[in-house]
DNA sequence: CCAAAAGTGTTAACAGTACACCCATGG
DNA sequence: CCATGGGTGTACTGTTAACACTTTTGG
């Protein structure tokens, strides 16, 4: 047996190709956070199965030819998707791989291996959802009016483990504003930790969190102040975009 | 158009079946701590591509026969794998989903999107490593002495992920208790801290932080003490396998 | 006895919380 | 003027870090 053989022989037995491949998708769970409240947009499914029911939007990798063409990479893929479902412009969103499921019969029709990704929305871009190709309609949901349980496949679960994300990882990263608008007050900002966590937060104490934040500049003042027809006219702050302090790594 | 013409229009167009599939895998990150010294466990690839390199163990994840089997989960196959490689016990060691890498490119024969996941081994049972299938050797390297840019594929980002990981996770999560043997020391434990953040802990603070889990029943004392040779013995400790306070939610 | 490691006690710094109170605006 | 929300100051609490000190073993 010369080596030539032996490779040769290996290339058969670990070709991928010579393996059962199972479809891969991309799902998102998509929050935005209006007057504290949490929202995530939810599509009603145009096709079996569970159509006409509630789920997530979401669709196939594309995986090129199985030649030279490899296709296109998870993270665009789900760029892909939420660009079809919201139209929002590149880059104004925040999109983090959030975990992949593949319990086997998940999808009843075949082998359904879906990267779950989670992204975040601002308020005043949230407004430019539509429907995607495989859905009859998008809607925001609140978050605490969902029934989880109406949600087709294992989206539930999905959803779950999404929050559990989101409401740990504000406490230690600055995702929280990626959910305010480019100018905004600290009660904007505080609206977005309560609706997260679900819970209040006292309004002195959690300026003085983010009181370091302002004088290491990473939140900077903004002209203006914003009235809301009632009390005392709120100062407006901004974050400088690309800050490395804003960075968040998964 | 009935409706049963337009579901069945849908079920041809959304038919997973009709795209490329790409390959998918699952990749381990095998780690345990001796003596301080955090290391993991690497292949050596006897099949291209990446002949002869350093890699992760891993494995290609039963997709089933296309029909009604629909293959093995992904936490099943890291399993699989898991056990290939070092004829460990079930439910010994712990093992937690870390990223999905999808990139195309990443394995020059086809599409292959990888389910990476970190296993976390007892020191006591770590020397149960063997080959496995698609492997010539398998070894224990330490972190502080690997150069990752030998690492075949895209393995070196996949470790560095996990590293991150772990070490976030042990400041908040009781894994390090999955990184001793059932009965250990404080030295040893705090040993665990120190392989995996790569530094010193003050002796004294280090046994204070975990002082309320001993008043709180998490961990135990365990029968006798345990002498190096020199200086004082050391009391023993061991946990509630299966207590509540040490489970870990991804 | 001495070196080494286990284990205890004391103090300071800091972040989070509760809460009293002042400020500025619209009506 | 007063109701409402923005904004400041202060006191208390729990956690962590630094470090001096005591205890118990092997050699």
């Amino acid at each position: 047996v010369t080596e030539a053989d032996e490779e040769a022989a290996w290339l058969v037995r670990y070709n991928p190709g010579r393996w059962a491949r199972p479809s891969v998708t991309v799902d998102l769970v998509v929050f935005t956070v209006r007057n504290a409240d949490l929202k995530l947009l939810l599509i009603r499914r145009k096709a079996p199965p569970h159509r006409g029911g509630w789920a997530l939007p979401g669709g196939f990798v594309g995986a090129g030819d199985g030649g030279d063409d490899q296709g296109e990479s998870l993270d665009v893929a789900a760029a892909r998707e939420l660009k079809e479902e919201t139209a929002l412009p590149d880059g104004s969103s925040y999109l983090e791989q959030l975990y992949t499921f593949g319990e086997p019969g998940r999808d009843p029709r075949t082998r359904v291996i879906t990267v779950a990704y989670y992204a975040l929305i601002r308020p005043d871009l949230a407004l430019l959802v539509r429907a995607g190709d495989d859905a009859a309609e998008a809607e925001w949901v609140s978050v605490s009016e969902l029934d989880l349980s109406t949600l087709a496949f294992d989206h539930a679960r999905i959803v779950e483990m999404a929050l559990e994300r989101i409401r740990g990882k504000i406490d230690y990263t600055p995702i929280a504003f990626r959910l305010v608008p480019e100018h905004f007050t600290m009660a904007e900002l505080r609206q977005v930790y309560e609706g997260i966590k679900g819970r209040l937060y006292d309004a002195s104490n959690f300026r003085r969190r983010f009181a370091r934040m302002k004088t290491e500049g990473v939140i900077l003042p903004a002209p203006g102040r914003r009235s809301h027809g009632r009390g005392r006219p709120a100062k407006v702050f901004r974050v400088e975009v690309g800050t490395s302090a804003l960075e968040v790594e998964p």
